[in-house]
RNA sequence: GGGCGAGUGGUGGAAUGGUAUACACGAAGGACUUAAAAUCCUUUGGCAGCAAUGUCGUAAGGGUUCGACUCCCUUCUCGCCCACCA
């Protein structure tokens, strides 16, 4: 018997494949398209970690099947280059991104092939290489063009360690409240700025609206609709004597329960309406709250406030309500001002009880049950003039119209997404494409792209809030399109810029016209398959929908969603169940699995563990075990022989085939592996193997365990120099024939009163009277049912007997 | 505080209204071996029983149904996301 070395298996197709480019998609294939898409992995370190085993092994074995199923299939793979790791690794050793980046990306690309993903190659892209970022600083122009790219001074995170602004999405909050950037985990603080931003909020609706015709899971849509967190509601006009204020409110039918208002300590009407006597005690307040950080403020729960002197009337009720400032109270959301209702917000509530406010309820509950304050239901009007008896949606509805027609109010809706901000002050970026022209500072476009990143000496970041590449006076001095002087915008963009349009370039890589062709995004757009980690829900995977929703709307893309459907995946723990750390020392590397086990029973280890989405703890022994089938797979060609005729393992055989089937649609590549397992076992049981059925399996075990069905196929059919055409991955996937996987008996249960009393024999589809018959003479059904009444008989066809007795 | 998801053997998990625990790991016993590893065979949810079998059992409690891990209600626990967002 011969002994499977994988790796010289391994070694000798790798070269086959992608030496001849095997898994080429070609463009405008009359074979229907499918796109089958994994998150572009990030080149740091030497090679692969095991999060990119969990995330691309499931999606390369769907793309196998499916080109198997006969789909043109596209499974890229590029590189999001630019970003802080190698950034912070010239900093420390002076060798430039440029140079760690490419080593990672070579080490990264060999350890793809090893493992077997059927990647085209001839598409690899790098958001670093100026081909690509050419395209990146392109396509950020047009945001410029129409509007949706700004330069906005206002309050930004500021990552202290780092030196560089992040943008909302990318700051975290702790347990105890204090906030923290998502990658590093290094304070932040606030400071204002001015940055380039993109106007995400612009397009709230249409990323609301999209969701709706795409297939993603709930719990993606619903954070992405937590994260834009639309609020409709209107903006209410107070008067304070010759003044007004504004304030946003979702409630208005509680209006009639308004006690008093509060404005955030930087509304710019403070100062304009505190009153002399409690000026003193305003201003300290504000000053308290400007140098309070936002994790001071987070982290006292108490309410802190203090009273402006001034009264504001309320539209409706005329009442004259006290004017109150309290840091809890933001700017950046809503006007920065509220009503507060008491009665009906548990924030207002608290607001009042401490500092001694009245509380007045407007709101009671549809039926007579006893209500506890704050009550935030809503309900039917009390106290509340001519809006009495009204439902909280009716009256919300008339008081609006009310407030506009009397011209102090209108409908309102708002958004917790923010402007994204778009510029970062760090070295390895794409440049952002702009000049600063003098003597005024606007701003202009350049036109001769791409604006290469230049070498500078020094990456170090600068706590002045200015790029590094801002010292190099020589680039930054530049001409405006008319030849005035101008200097070039320093700051660089975010890491998340090539990632929001990496999967058009695959579609066409090579285009140095465009960033693709509208040819080529026809044929090959959505994405059908999108597969990435849960935690791009709120950052990449929005990003990128507002980035494709933009360009569609200029005509640069075909369809409106880039994504026709989305899965996140799970993450491997170490084999001690916490989440992989060096530091923990608990970290699993997959390259050596793969040395020592082989790169097919990695695979199917990854597949076998459960499902896609899920996390699970790293275990040796269960890549022992996939090890273990592979090589009984690999043992079994000794007895492939022609014309062997077995029932049971054609039986067996139909029915692995019919089952695989349809769990690799459903993507449940667990479940396959214990087909594969389950018909192997039986294989070993049996003297001889007919090839045609061993040729019908290899096809089956082709996706999982590329390699070892290569071996097998080349062997099967005595391939003695490489064809493509010749290979297991472009042959049709295996029939299998329903009328084999027909028994001539069926055993079914017999339940009496629920409990499955006996097992009988029947023929399919026999008649409910012959297999009542057979039920009601049986000895152990006999058993239960004698000296009772058969209240009811029910046969569900070929798969149960259920009888209800008194 | 709000939103979403999940709770099944010692472990990873299977079963989406029809015989709960497939497949695998681990464990125990046995075969082979001087021995070990590897491999092979047997057993493996709890309780009672030599066994046939009975009985309980999918976080807890209730409901719908001939039949519920699966659908509905209540409670508990865990995980993730968001959070003074008016």
């Amino acid at each position: 018997m011969s002994q499977y070395n994988f790796k010289k298996t391994q070694d000798n197709w790798r070269d086959k494949w992608f030496d001849n480019n095997l898994y080429e998609a070609k463009d405008f294939s009359p074979k229907p398209k499918k796109y089958i898409l994994a998150e572009l992995p990030y080149p740091s370190g030497a090679q692969l970690h095991a999060g990119h085993i969990m995330r691309y092994t499931v999606p390369d074995v769907y793309s196998r099947y499916l080109r198997m199923k006969g789909f043109n299939v596209l499974f890229p793979m590029g590189w999001d280059a630019f970003g802080l790791p190698a950034e912070n690794y010239a900093i420390k050793t002076g060798v430039h991104p440029e140079v760690t980046t490419k080593k990672a990306i070579a080490a990264m690309k060999e350890s793809l092939k090893q493992i077997g993903y059927g990647i085209d190659w001839t598409r690899e892209v790098s958001s670093a290489d100026p081909e690509y970022y050419k395209w990146t600083q392109w396509l950020f122009l047009k945001f410029y063009e129409n509007g949706l790219a700004e330069l906005k001074e206002m309050p930004v995170w500021w990552d202290d360690v780092s030196k560089t602004v992040l943008a909302d999405e990318e700051i975290l909050t702790t347990k105890e409240g204090v906030k923290i950037s998502e990658r590093g985990g290094n304070p932040v603080i606030r400071r204002n700025l001015k940055q380039w931003v993109l106007k995400i909020p612009q397009y709230a609706e249409k990323l609301i609206a999209g969701l709706e015709t795409v297939d993603y899971p709930d719990a993606i849509k619903n954070a992405q609709m937590n994260w834009i967190g639309k609020s409709d509601g209107a903006n209410i006009d107070f008067k304070i004597d010759q003044q007004k204020v504004t304030v946003f409110t979702t409630r208005i039918d509680t209006i009639y329960g308004a006690t008093f208002l509060v404005l955030s300590p930087e509304h710019p009407l403070v100062d304009q309406i505190t009153s002399s006597e409690q000026s003193d005690i305003v201003k300290k307040y504000q000053a308290q709250a400007k140098n309070k950080s936002d994790m001071e403020r987070t982290e006292t729960k108490d309410k802190t406030g203090v009273f402006t002197g001034a009264y504001a009337e309320n539209p409706f009720s005329h009442e004259k309500l006290p004017v109150w400032i309290g840091d809890f109270v933001v700017m950046s959301y809503g006007t920065g001002a509220l009503m507060a209702v008491p009665a009906h917000d548990a924030r207002d509530f608290e607001f009042a009880t401490k500092f001694n406010l009245p509380i007045k309820q407007v709101i009671k509950p549809t039926d007579d049950t006893k209500v506890t304050l704050p009550y935030s239901e809503d309900g039917i009007l009390t106290s509340s003039d001519v809006f009495d008896n009204l439902t909280s949606s009716e009256a919300q509805q008339k008081m609006t119209e009310q407030a506009e027609n009397q011209s102090f109010g209108s409908k309102k809706t708002n958004y917790k997404m923010r402007d994204w901000i778009f510029s970062r002050q760090r070295y390895w970026g794409e440049p952002i494409p702009l000049i600063f022209v003098e003597p005024d500072g606007h701003t202009e476009e350049v036109l001769d792209l791409p604006v290469i990143l230049p070498s500078v000496p020094d990456y170090t970041p600068s706590s002045d809030a200015t790029s590094p590449l801002a010292r190099n006076t020589e680039w930054v001095s530049t001409k405006s399109k008319d030849g005035s002087p101008a200097k070039r915008e320093t700051n660089t963009m975010p890491n998340w810029a090539g990632s929001c349009w990496y999967f058009l370039r695959y579609l066409d890589p090579h285009n140095d016209k465009e960033f693709a062709s509208m040819d080529k995004l026809k044929y090959w757009m959505p994405v059908d398959r999108y597969f990435g980690g849960a935690e791009h829900t709120t950052m990449h995977l929005l990003y990128s929908r507002f980035w494709y929703q933009f360009f569609f709307d200029i005509g640069l893309v075909p369809n409106s969603e880039p994504y026709q459907w989305r899965l996140n995946g799970g993450l491997l723990l170490g084999p001690d169940g916490r989440k992989m750390s060096k530091s923990i020392g608990n970290v699993i590397d997959p390259m050596t699995i793969a040395e020592n086990y082989g790169a097919d029973a990695l695979r199917t280890f990854i597949c076998f563990i459960g499902p896609y989405t899920d996390t699970y703890p790293y275990n040796e022994n269960g890549v022992r075990s996939c090890w273990r089938l592979m090589k009984n797979i690999y043992e079994l060609k000794d007895k492939v022989t022609d014309g062997v005729e077995d029932t049971n393992v054609s039986k067996a055989y139909n029915k692995m085939v019919k089952n695989i089937t349809s769990m690799f649609e459903d993507l449940k590549m667990n479940t396959s592996v214990s087909e594969i397992m389950i018909f192997t076992n039986q294989l070993k049981d049996v003297e001889k193997i007919d090839s045609k059925v061993w040729n019908g399996f290899l096809r089956v075990l082709a996706p999982l365990a590329p390699f070892l069905a290569e071996e097998l196929w080349q062997e099967l059919n005595h391939y003695t120099e490489w064809k493509n055409e010749n290979s297991v991955h472009v042959q049709p996937w295996p029939e299998f024939d329903e009328k084999i996987l027909e028994n001539e008996t069926i055993t079914i249960a017999v339940q009496v009163n629920g409990k499955v009393r006996e097992q009988i024999e029947i023929t399919p589809n026999e008649s409910e009277d012959s297999v009542k018959q057979k039920v009601m003479l049986n000895e152990n059904v006999l058993k239960w049912t004698q000296f009772r009444e058969v209240v009811k008989f029910i046969y569900i066809p070929n798969k149960i007997v259920s009888i209800v007795t008194n």
